[in-house]
RNA sequence: GCCCCCAUCGUCUAGCGGCCCAGGACAUCACCCUUUCAAGGUGGAGAUCGCGGGUUCGAAUCCCGCUGGGGGUACCA
């Protein structure tokens, strides 16, 4: 089995564009076969600089490796169309002498004109066959004059074409509702009809897998193969991923690039389970999938024919799901970045000095990991940890159902008792202070409030006694005497 | 307009004729756990399986029509 997926690189690609790379590369891994991706960039117009490297970049960040294309070559390469322009311009020539395709003369303002006129009087806009009629000496004469030409294919007028779907069934189209489809531009760019068909037989092909906005076009495809008399592969028109809006995912209704995910702190492997999910299905009761897992039970007949929308919430508990599945020297590893980039960029303030301390810094992470739903949360939730200065409401320090003297009081207490305290571990801490809780007659939550929002500056964190243990002994009874300050001046 | 695809809780989906007055997950609500927030646990609400006809002893599952949604209709892919 091969498979391949040939992205074009006129921008960037979303989530939509990687669920179909998904498929293709599960495919092709269940099975054992070659995955491979090719570069259509005969568009030349509509290139973009850079897309390319940002297409591989994602590949690279997801995972999905491929056995030929760039980088790496292979056997049946070049894998970028543009570097393929005589083998396109020898097959169309050998359309053109079959019979199945014609050089079309017409300008853009005649076509333009034909299609304006089939559209008032009600008729579907197509090409109108003109250049078709044109007899073989004069067509001869004007291309040895050198005027401009496309080419354009034959279809047939008659009959019609079936396209054999694997997800459903065969599709018939009437031929003659077919348009005489350009396969090589004027500027001796192949479309995609022409480069794609020739490519996907040239680098043997089985399995074509792309969106379902590909089958209209399909049957051209499969009528390309015949008069080229080569065998077609297995279509499979997967679903569209929607928008939130129901319509397809695209660039300008909210999709966002791939890698922008990677830029907010979503896992990779988040990320794929999530896309897999998305018109594919394991069973009724598994969503929670490894890369392994997903190799090992994707197939074909699973994948649904409904568009999926795209829905971020769910996307969100995944991550935390992995997230949550990291050990902590793991997590940090992927955290630390995030934490140490700019403050303008979502990272600490810049007043903390960075390179981060590597081994504080995993203790903090891992108290905040089942908190965490993207790597870029850290920032804003572990900053005291990292900062001197704490700012906060020093009413807050008083808890519910308490007053001023009795916090004060709680705390000096506290206070004092810490100070005491030789081993500065949550296991030693905890208990005295659930003892001094009980002696004072409160509610543990009355005290560990108080002492909550001392130590951390805010009312949400994590448990308490682990927090002051990472914080440390000094830190931690400088805060809390600040807090008695505080309140005491309040 | 014409051609094509699709249709189960808000969302992703299970279901491929009887096990379904429809199961799971996300989201949501309540409760439990609990030093806060999470995480976790338990429970609830949520789909007359888009609608109407058939076929069948029996249909979410098969067939037809309708409606709705989506896609295509470029010298873009």
């Amino acid at each position: 089995m091969r498979v391949r997926f040939a992205p074009s690189p006129t921008g960037f690609q979303h989530i939509g564009g990687y669920r179909t790379a998904l498929f293709d590369w599960l495919l092709a891994r269940h099975a054992r076969g070659t995955f491979l991706l090719r570069i259509e960039d005969t568009d030349i117009a509509r290139t973009v600089p850079g897309a390319v490297e940002a297409i591989i970049e994602g590949f690279q960040w997801l995972g999905l490796d491929w056995d030929e294309g760039p980088l790496i070559g292979g056997p049946f390469g070049p894998y970028f169309q543009t570097q393929r322009r005589d083998i396109y311009r020898a097959m169309s020539n050998q359309l053109i002498t079959g019979g199945h395709a014609y050089q079309c003369f017409c300008t853009a303002d005649r076509l333009k004109q034909v299609r304006d006129e089939q559209q008032a009087r009600g008729e579907p806009p197509r090409y109108d066959r003109l250049c078709r009629r044109i007899n073989s000496e004069e067509r001869a004469r004007r291309v040895a004059d050198g005027e401009p030409y496309v080419v354009r294919f034959a279809v047939p007028t008659e009959g019609a074409t079936l396209v054999d779907d694997a997800l459903r069934g065969a599709i018939r189209f009437e031929n003659a509702n077919l348009d005489d489809a350009v396969l090589l531009k004027s500027n001796a760019y192949p479309t995609y009809h022409l480069a794609n068909v020739v490519d996907d037989h040239l680098m043997r092909i089985t399995h074509v897998i792309r969106a379902e906005e590909w089958i209209p076009s399909a049957p051209l495809h499969v009528l390309t193969y015949a008069a080229l008399d080569w065998a077609p592969p297995v279509f499979v028109h997967v679903p569209d991923v929607l928008g939130p809006d129901g319509r397809k995912l695209s660039k300008r209704h909210g999709a966002v690039p791939l890698l922008e995910y990677r830029d907010r702190g979503y896992l990779p492997e988040a990320v794929l389970n999530y896309m897999a999910l998305l018109g594919w299905s394991f069973d009724d009761k598994a969503d929670v999938l490894s890369r392994d897992q997903l190799i090992a039970s994707f197939s074909l007949e699973r994948v649904g024919t409904a568009g999926a929308r795209y829905d971020p919430g769910r996307l969100l508990w995944f991550n935390g799901v992995y997230i949550r599945q990291l050990s902590p020297a793991d997590l940090a590893d992927r955290t630390l970045p995030f934490l140490e980039r700019p403050q303008d960029q979502g990272g600490l303030p810049d007043s903390v000095s960075r390179p981060l301390d590597r081994a504080y810094a995993e203790r903090v992470v891992g108290l905040e990991r089942e908190r965490m739903k993207t790597l870029a949360d850290a920032a804003e939730m572990t900053e005291f940890f990292f900062t001197e200065a704490l700012e906060y409401d020093p009413a807050l320090l008083i808890a519910k159902g308490m007053d001023r003297e009795r916090t004060l009081d709680g705390l000096r207490r506290a206070d004092k008792l810490l100070r005491a305290s030789r081993r500065w571990v949550a296991g030693n801490i905890e208990p005295k202070l659930r003892e001094l809780v009980a002696e004072l007659g409160l509610k543990p939550v009355q005290l560990f409030t108080s002492l909550r929002v001392a130590v951390t500056g805010r009312t949400v964190s994590p448990p308490l006694f682990d927090t002051m243990e990472v914080l440390g002994r000094q830190r931690s009874l400088n805060r809390l005497a600040r807090a008695l300050v505080l309140l005491a001046e309040k």
